[in-house]
DNA sequence: CAAGAATGAAACGGTTCCGAAACGTTTTGA
DNA sequence: TCAAAACGTTTCGGAACCGTTTCATTCTTG
């Protein structure tokens, strides 16, 4: 368990895990892309549309928008809830696995050279 | 010093964060607009449209137009440097260093949670 | 001193995202 | 059974951002 960063630690950290993403010529997720694909990986399903709009604190088509964009990237898939057939049951994709996998890698390579 | 993150602290850490910052209605930075902004409070002066267009790979308009955003968010300040009025020197605020400040303390707190 | 280089800003067209409202489908429940 | 509610999507107009190109100003240098 590390200890808890400083601030100063805290800000290089950010700068530069951000510096890499941006000079990737990667498309960047937005910040809201990135919570929500978050939610997904780390959170226990089901997830749908409602209930991540709930946790977000944002509207529905934000979600329903996002889940556009990064089902295009195969970053996430989406599929008819049988049980219910209005719901829309959010999963997850190799594609969505190895680019947190990445992330995560960055992050923890940066915060060894703090 | 802390010990460097492991990948599931690493995500759970933007996660949290990021959540945070969703949730929130102040109006977020991008991830562009973000890196420059930490390059000009961690980096020493002097900061060049030029010299940040070249460090994060990207082309003069971008760094242009953001710091255009960020200035009336009074993040960032511009100035004509007066030896040699080509260049345009970009100055830290109050506004911006609170709006850092903020962040870090997000991060760090976040952090603590791990 | 004049021609070229360097710097940052502005203009242009295209793409993406936003919030609000309206919509189609499916389920609920009176 | 059938009106109301729930869920996700689509549409609409507006705002922000992008990359490229062009421009005005200022400096350098031959």
């Amino acid at each position: 368990m590390p200890y808890p960063l400083s601030t100063a630690q805290a800000l290089h950290l950010w700068h530069d895990v951000g510096l890499t993403q941006v000079k990737d010529d990667e498309p960047d997720l937005s910040l809201r892309q990135m919570t929500i694909l978050l939610s997904i990986y780390l959170e226990s399903p089901p997830h749908t549309v409602r209930g991540l709009a709930a946790k977000l604190h944002v509207s529905k088509p934000v979600i329903t928008r996002a889940l556009d964009a990064m089902g295009k990237l195969d970053l996430v898939s989406r599929r008819r809830d049988e049980e219910d057939r209005r719901n829309v049951l959010i999963q997850r994709t190799v594609g969505g696995s190895l680019y947190l996998e990445r992330l995560a890698d960055l992050v923890s390579a940066s915060s060894e050279r703090l």
